[in-house]
DNA sequence: TTCAGGAGTGTTACCGTTCCCAATCCCGGC
DNA sequence: GCCGGGATTGGGAACGGTAACACTCCTGAA
């Protein structure tokens, strides 16, 4: 910097001015600073500028589980964001959900000075241990347990995703629909789970049982090879596409038939799922979309803290080939 | 670090020297400053340390196209490992594959002094926007283009594990191998297409003609629709798992059994391949590893720049049940 | 006994910005 | 012609660390 106010004959200080964009500096001056950052190729030092304004212009991002679709997506929304509006990302992960290691990642990023944070968070340990986090700095937790007051937060309404899925089916002609359930401590899960039974409830439809487990195929395998077993079931709410891949397997290799015999809605809409066997029904997010509302809630909370919003996104259904009316005569039965 | 200094009555200096522990300091005395910093729940300035050291203990990383399964799960594993080194990663994405973008997105980690850049970098345009990039800071790429001896890569063989999946269908007796390509500019289904070619010219088998277009399920739908219609295709080598999963569909909805009447193939082994209808023969790569591998060449290259390796992991064929050997009758025609 | 040399500590300068305040210039109004 | 005040610019002093060097002990060898 010096270098450059020496060669536009001013002073440092007008330099800075000139790089903030000041307004009271004339025009010339101006560019004749600009002329001579340009031919020294200058660049400023966020470092300095950071020491002083104690702003780095980067945001922080702690995540669990980032390689998997959605949360990979997230990031990617965030990062897009977050560059436009002029913030760099750094992230955070953590290997499992004790309070620990989260308040260890959110140490990690204050340590480098973060502007910001958004959590990843699937599950209420994150959230909570967000809450202990220090005052000052904002956080914002994406994609998960809602219902902290403390932390902003911005989801998807995975309960009335999961009732457009179970209703879809009712309205079929199914009896009831059967639910393969993601992992017990995913509020996510919960929630699909709760948005199940309360359409089946609400239709006075009987409620099966339900033996949350994870959120990968094996699971769906696992559990569809039973459900296949059981002439009644007609109709399966899946927690994620994933399980309904691995329930499509289980069910083709039972020798049951999909939609003619049972019918199968799947939750997420992965990218492929349009061309599982057959084409999957499901309920649709966007998560990038989730990540880019997330990094302007973080923008707004960081401006003016006096609004802990929360946003809340409503999911919709793609119907594919995995859906049809119950088979006649088993509808009967 | 003043207070500290003065709450445990020493110099600001011998602070510093407890923290980036010096040798010379007295026992007593660093129990004393670390208490001291205890009590007073002091943490470093990071911007201030960068400023003088020049270092930021944050490393760069970026990428393209980060929501695939790959490149998530091979930021994962830098980030694994950079945090177990004392780094915090950033990441700056690009949504083209112009040079331009790349050199923003490098300048961008610049800026923000990362002590050094991972390139997940699958097409050549990245790595040769690496190599203009300043000397001085250290690049890595990983998980694409070889060739290029400016930049030190980690890579998969992806020609071997062409020929691998190449090989595994000639055993099986059939007389020769169609492949779908994947998207022609990237290297990686080059080198896939050159694996496969070269094992059936190797092998005197008849080359069949390919249509590189890109890599999702769609691709493989549409071009699995033209294969289940010929009655010589019996084997199906597709450039990824998600192209796979396509051609799967087009010869279930074809009438063409998997394995009996065609056998398929796919690279990746993505998480849920195993659970395809049938469970998906292919190639695996361990994305994460990859990842660490690369990380660990970036120190090595930050600590002495002398070393330009490369790094090629050979990939493993996982067999399935979407392989086995033609249907006698269609052999011997 | 003297002195070289290393351990332990403090003093000062500096990294590259921005902030605060003062200084200068220029303009219009009286 | 004098003066108040905004526009424009410059001169330090931070910001919170580390590096270089100097200084004080203390030890052991000559």
């Amino acid at each position: 910097m010096r270098d450059v106010a020496k060669l536009a004959g001013v002073s440092h200080q007008t330099v800075s001015r000139v790089l903030n964009e000041h307004p009271n500096v004339r025009q010339e001056t101006r560019a004749r600073v600009l002329e001579a950052m340009e031919s020294l190729d200058y660049r400023r030092n966020l470092a300095a500028r950071t020491l002083v304004t104690r702003q780095s212009h980067t945001l922080g991002i702690i995540g669990f589980e980032t390689t998997l679709f959605g949360p990979a997506s997230m990031l990617y929304g965030i990062e897009d964001a977050a560059r436009t509006a002029g913030y760099l990302v750094s992230i955070a992960t953590f290997r499992n959900l004790e309070p620990r290691p989260v308040l260890e990642a959110v140490d990690r990023l204050r340590q480098h000075a973060v502007d910001g944070i958004i959590a990843i968070a699937p599950k209420h340990a994150v959230t909570d241990a967000l809450e202990q986090a220090p005052a000052g700095l904002s956080c914002v937790a994406v994609g998960g347990a809602g219902g902290t007051d403390g932390v902003p937060t911005v989801r998807v309404d995975n309960a009335a995703g999961a009732r457009l899925a179970t209703r879809h089916l009712l309205d079929l002609g199914h009896r009831t629909v059967h639910h393969v359930a993601g992992p017990a401590d995913w509020p996510e899960a919960q929630e699909r789970v709760t948005g199940w039974r309360d359409t089946l409830v609400a239709a006075g439809a009987e409620v099966p049982p339900i033996i949350p487990e994870s959120w990968n195929a094996e699971t769906g395998y696992v559990q569809g090879q039973s459900l296949a077993r059981d002439p009644a079931v007609t109709a399966v709410f899946c927690a994620n596409d994933r399980i309904a891949l691995g329930v499509l397997r289980a069910l083709h290799e039972a020798g049951r038939r999909v939609p003619e015999d049972v019918s199968v809605v799947g939750f997420d809409d992965m990218p492929d799922s349009g061309y599982f066997l057959p084409p999957l029904t499901t309920v649709h997010q966007d998560f990038a979309e989730l990540g880019r509302l997330s990094l302007a809630l973080l923008l707004e909370h960081m401006a003016g803290p006096e609004s802990p919003a929360h946003v809340l996104v409503t999911p919709e259904l793609v119907v594919r080939a995995s859906t049809a009316a119950p088979a006649a005569g088993r509808r009967r039965t």
